[in-house]
DNA sequence: ACTTGACTTAGAGTGTACTCCAAATGGTAT
DNA sequence: ATACCATTTGGAGTACACTCTAAGTCAAGT
């Protein structure tokens, strides 16, 4: 697959493809004769795997790591699983802070909704 | 209280207090007569709420739009829960973006794991 | 052969959110 | 009075993650 069409099927622009694969987040891609990038099932599964962790907002210098230690063969194996769970720490740790954010949000929304809701009813005992 | 009790209090720098402030990400704080800010309540309410929702990820720019609008009085009550209940939904966009990660991260972990129990297996089977 | 359009690289530019700096001022201790 | 330390401002600098630009290359169509 070129560029445009992994860019289109993932919906990721080929400058951040390319900007991904010059820093290491996901390694080398398959290149023709001429120098084209040729994106077989491995580069689109590393690109699919770092467009989920990017979402969700893992650092890219973590994964870069991990492509490197990935890079490096088996005896990175437990390294590796080290920094996946780090990762899974830091994304638990930040999805509690949002759960604490999304319950004040609430709780706010509620109090416009009666707010709202006594504003109406002065509204209408004015007009009464 | 001042922006040094401020910071240490809340665990955020001085210069980000300030920050806050002459972006409008917090209302004006009040001043001694020599213009040294002196936080009360309010302010510090003002501060929590932002930190809140700032370490959850809320964008900047839809905090100083709501803190505008709260400064504008009670004809904006409805634009302002119109913003809390936009910025809920992304909230929870971006909740289900880091549990698809999440998700993602054990799965890989686990397959870790059932890796390097294998590795200990074939060197237990070695050393036999 | 020549144009066209997608691709390549290196490097510069952008947006967001801080973070730091320099110069000046104010209140407190000696 | 003088030294000292926290505070003030405006503006510059930084970190992260892209995003864009310029200049060049390559394969395909006419």
């Amino acid at each position: 697959m070129t560029i445009a069409e992994v860019s289109q099927k993932y919906d990721i622009s080929a400058d951040t493809l390319r900007y991904y694969e010059r820093i290491g987040l996901i390694p080398p891609v398959p290149r023709t004769k001429s120098g084209i990038r040729d994106y077989n099932e491995e580069s689109c599964g590393w690109i699919v795997l770092m467009k989920c962790m990017r979402k969700a907002g893992v650092q890219i210098e973590a994964l870069i790591e991990y492509v490197a230690l990935f890079q490096q063969g088996d005896s990175t194996l437990d390294a590796r699983k080290a920094l996946l769970m780090e990762q899974r720490d830091q994304l638990l740790a930040r999805m509690a802070d949002m759960q604490a954010s999304l319950n004040r949000l609430n709780d706010k929304i509620e109090q416009y909704e009666q707010g709202l809701l006594l504003a109406e009813q002065k509204l209408r005992r004015k007009s009464e």
